[in-house]
DNA sequence: CCCGTGCCCTGGCGGC
DNA sequence: TGCCGCCAGGGCACGG
């Protein structure tokens, strides 16, 4: 599932396939993933850049941009434009070649704003600064009225933006922090080392990403692959730290690991 | 304002 | 072999 480093090679990808190519025509085959007033504003425009933040990516056209969201198995690819595969809900027609969403969930969503209106409105008016971005203080006062577990509010986009639930217990591992530690009980150190952390497995996950850029297709994943993690998907494993036996917990419906042993409340 | 729950969707998998 | 139910999860609406 496309987190920041996911969506961050994504935008790679598609600053070399689609910038400076003009939609020539879009043909939507999952109608509530976009709409024909959408559709019909988006023939003509241009593509001049590819731009992210968080998990979003913003097409940058002549007149507006267009805001995509990947959610949990949005992927773009560019192919054959007479094969059309089950799951392709929007082909883009561009100058010369066919870019096509596929998203087997049709949990993706396509916003279309007024360029001045981009980050005045929901989506993006709501979405935090990236790790790479944010203030400690700014960080630490929002965790401090809060009474969540840390780990739900790492994946607030709200307070920090692009960390999703594979590196949100990733980077609570390598912070040495229980997912279910409340947040208003961190003290400044420990929410200076949540960003460190988020930083430095965000930036490796990128790095990781960007070796696979150039063979990008539709049916491979990019991003950390299984044998990076040191937590996630680990139930029962030993942990690569202590051999302590990884647990696996739920933390507002979300399927959290952890190690017991190196992570304290 | 904050916080928890349910919903949107489909495919894969375990259980019988 | 097939069917059923559950799980995966990002963001949002909605209730308390």
């Amino acid at each position: 599932m496309p987190e920041l480093p996911e969506v961050f090679v994504v935008s790679k990808f598609l600053k070399k396939e689609a910038k400076g190519q003009t939609i020539e025509d879009i043909v939507v085959r999952y109608s509530k993933m976009m709409d024909e007033s959408m559709r019909k504003k988006l023939i003509g425009q241009t593509i001049n850049d590819i731009e992210t933040h968080g998990k979003y990516l913003i097409f940058k056209l002549t007149d507006y941009d267009l805001i995509s969201h990947l959610r949990m198995e949005g992927k773009y690819y560019v192919s054959d434009p007479d094969v059309i595969n089950k799951h392709d809900h929007v082909i883009f027609y561009l100058t010369d070649k066919v870019l096509k969403y596929n998203d087997v969930r049709k949990f993706g969503t396509f916003d279309l704003r007024e360029k001045s209106q981009t980050y005045k409105i929901p989506p993006l008016s709501k979405l935090a600064k990236e790790p790479f971005e944010i203030d400690l203080d700014t960080f630490y006062a929002a965790i401090k009225k809060r009474r969540s577990p840390i780990k739900t509010i790492l994946l607030n986009q709200g307070i920090i933006a692009g960390i999703g639930n594979i590196y949100a217990d990733e980077i609570l591992f390598q912070a040495k922090i229980h997912p279910l530690k409340i947040a208003n009980t961190l003290t400044k150190k420990q929410a200076q080392t949540i960003i460190a952390s988020s930083i430095d497995i965000l930036t490796r996950a990128i790095k990781k990403g960007g070796t696979t850029i150039f063979s990008f297709k539709s049916d491979e994943e990019v991003g950390w692959f299984t044998q990076d993690l040191m937590v996630h998907t680990k139930a029962n494993e030993p942990c690569k730290i202590c051999q302590t036996k990884i647990g696996k917990i739920k933390v507002n419906g979300r399927s959290t690991y952890f190690c017991s042993h190196c992570q304290r409340m």
